[in-house]
DNA sequence: GAGCTATACTTGAGTCGTCAACTAATATAG
DNA sequence: CTATATTAGTTGACGACTCAAGTATAGCTC
């Protein structure tokens, strides 16, 4: 009559774990970089994959497929990035449809500023509590799960 | 010149890896459990805490910090529960402060209910890409995060 | 080239959670 | 015992997303 289904197995402590974690430090980086740089991860990570595309655009969709967000809050966390003025819309020439998300020159310039203190805090969650090896081991199984898809940095379209 | 904070670092990669599998398996298992049950997975993790908790009952209070939610989260996620009929409020003799959150017996009936499919659910998700080496590994890398405190499935209060 | 389907994006409404401010009860100190 | 601090909880305003629906452009098929 114990719980039976009630937890222990590996997986559900995976999972949990999972939870607590990217709670935990989800709310502590994030804190972080709103209050040292008024960015939320996802503006920070916005323009990071900016930086990182060629021309420094991407198609909100593309953005969208990244970030694991919707088309509608891609729509709207671009709302504030523009208002900002780290981006900018930037049209197609050869499709009307889509709007390019442009990283500004102040855009790249803000990414600079907080990259550094931001990606210390990250470091620092997880360097002071594993080893190299360690984090290339929880890298490694993190990749094998979905929404992971390392799309490389790379510029090939399909 | 390449980018040089701009990723690479395992734990770099840890961390994006915990960000997006986060994302993808939380919106995959929540959208299961909420059509199948009408919960939330906080809804879920209410009713498991308490269905372990003596009494079936806990504070508000520790179930934000088990949820790692605040103390308005609580409320909030509470005031659901106790209109569907899953949680009701207890009083405390000894301080009239507290009131405690009490699963009801159709809130253990519900999460009875949920628990197959839910734990099925997360089950699949990592025992089929994972094996149970693995899947203890990764468990037992990411209890070393914060938020992870193992408040142990046991009943022992502290 | 007319009609259908698919794609890119936006918008309104609603959910879930936060923070800051507030009430109420308890604990602690002088 | 009174004054102050601390703890439990709620509430209003708001932020970040989601979903469903709508608009506009593109592409396919006959």
């Amino acid at each position: 009559m114990r719980s039976q289904v009630f937890e222990e197995r590996p997986s559900l402590l995976a999972w949990v774990g999972l939870l607590r974690s990217h709670s935990a430090l989800t709310r502590a980086l994030n804190a972080e970089l709103v209050s040292a740089h008024g960015l939320t991860i996802n503006d920070y990570e916005v323009l990071l994959h900016l930086a990182r595309a060629p021309e420094r655009q991407l198609r909100r969709v593309d953005l969208a497929e990244r970030l694991l967000l919707t088309a509608s809050g891609i729509t709207r966390l671009l709302d504030g990035l523009e208002r900002a003025g780290y981006v900018a819309k930037g049209q197609c020439k050869s499709d009307a449809r889509v709007t390019y998300a442009v990283l500004t020159d102040e855009g790249l310039e803000k990414l600079r500023a907080a990259a550094d203190s931001h990606v210390g805090g990250v470091r620092q969650q997880f360097e002071s509590r594993f080893s190299e090896d360690e984090l290339e081991t929880l890298a490694g199984l993190l990749a094998r799960l979905p929404g992971v898809d390392t799309d490389g940095a790379s510029c090939s379209p399909d």
